[in-house]
DNA sequence: TCGTATTGTGAGTGAATACTCACTTATTTT
DNA sequence: AAAATAAGTGAGTATTCACTCACAATACGA
């Protein structure tokens, strides 16, 4: 009834293994519930009504996905998948290194996953509300993003300061207000202004103004 | 059923105007109200369960809130009531002018709002969460929000671009990004980390960040 | 073509839910 | 103190919900 007995990464791993054939009305059943899950929230969306549009019986539904909260992991879960591979270590590594700056390349990471978070806009506003609200998927999430995103970004940062394009305060508070800059213009544009397309002048703009900060540079004072 | 046909802020002076008397019971009703909400999300709770945790019987939450999403009402308006005060006009101008600078604004801005939101830290859950999943809440309010907030943040930040403090670049983008920033601060650290507590010298962190950015500057401030 | 497994169905089920109402208890007004 | 109003109660109600199950249709290898 609550998400909460299972492991999400558990279900990830498990999920992965056993690479489903879709029928064609799964491929309905998940997109219906894709859907309604984004406009209304999953706690606020009857199964009946999924099963309405996605011109099933309500019977299927539970033929494939056991219960509600396992069609929900169905939708989230794919998500993941392709979230986390782009946030890998590697890939990291790669963009860090094909760009001369920190600003280079916090363009570029926020330019692909503005992108991906725009292709998938419905299934990402599922995730973020249901990470609001699920205190359960919540718990289970977010250590898995701090040790996974945040040791990344933490490197590539490692990297920049190397090169000494910082200024000189430790790594940590870099990270954590870089994360809390990107995480708030996600979340801002994503969720709560749903209608609103991330320009890549935008983006541009935004870094710019972490990197360089806003205030004006020629005077010695603090 | 929806808390889509009442205007938010219709409510808002309706209740302001019409300054109720709180029965002993009322009082608890709403404390456990707060309480659930926050924990569980407001489509997760039943009335039943806030009745059992006020200590009182189901029937008189609806002798004197009518419907669910009244109480809900009655548990959020009070908190914009306590909100939009401390950001109307004066205070702002206020704030901006016994001090020196946008960065001093900021943190003294960022200090006073976040020491509300902790000591209201359930009842800014529970208006976050349903202004994420609630779309008829976030329509009512945004557009208020942006008239009210946005366009004094604007007003102080216009004083003090005049004074010269601000790299030369648009009245708008600093302020969107400002606020990005901001928002991004807040919701981030008590919705997203929970047990969180921000301390001051996390407040000053970002600010400064948010001024200077994060690369170094070449004649050497700071 | 038959047998078996998979996929699909929708009426049916018990539990839960928001809300009502006839009634009792407490408070205020006269 | 009597009458009137307001606050409080909890069993009851209609509806909705997630989920079940006996059965039907389809797919598919032998």
């Amino acid at each position: 009834m609550k998400l909460s007995e299972s492991k999400l990464l558990d279900a990830l791993i498990a999920q992965a293994k056993l690479s489903k054939k879709h029928t064609e009305k799964q491929q309905k059943i998940v997109e219906a519930a894709i859907q309604i899950f984004a406009e209304k929230g999953y706690a606020n969306t009857s199964t009946s009504e999924i099963a309405k549009v996605a011109g099933v019986a309500e019977g299927t539904i539970f033929r494939h996905y056991g219960t509600k909260d396992n069609l929900l992991l169905s939708v989230i879960l794919p998500f993941f998948k392709e979230t986390f591979p782009v946030m890998a270590e590697e890939v990291f590594i790669e963009i860090a290194s094909n760009v001369e700056s920190f600003e280079e390349f916090l363009k570029a990471f926020l330019k692909n996953r503005i992108a991906f978070f725009l292709e998938n806009k419905a299934i990402a506003r599922v995730v973020v509300k249901e990470l609001i609200y699920n205190e359960e998927l919540k718990k289970d999430l977010l250590p898995f993003l701090s040790e996974n995103f945040l040791s990344r970004v933490h490197k590539v940062a490692d990297y920049f300061i190397e090169r000494g394009e910082f200024i000189d305060i430790p790594a940590e508070r870099i990270v954590k207000m870089v994360i809390t800059f990107v995480g708030g213009f996600l979340v801002s544009r994503l969720v709560f202004l749903p209608d609103y397309t991330v320009t890549d002048e935008e983006i541009d703009d935004a870094v710019r103004l972490v990197i360089s900060g806003i205030g004006k540079k020629d005077d010695g004072t603090e």
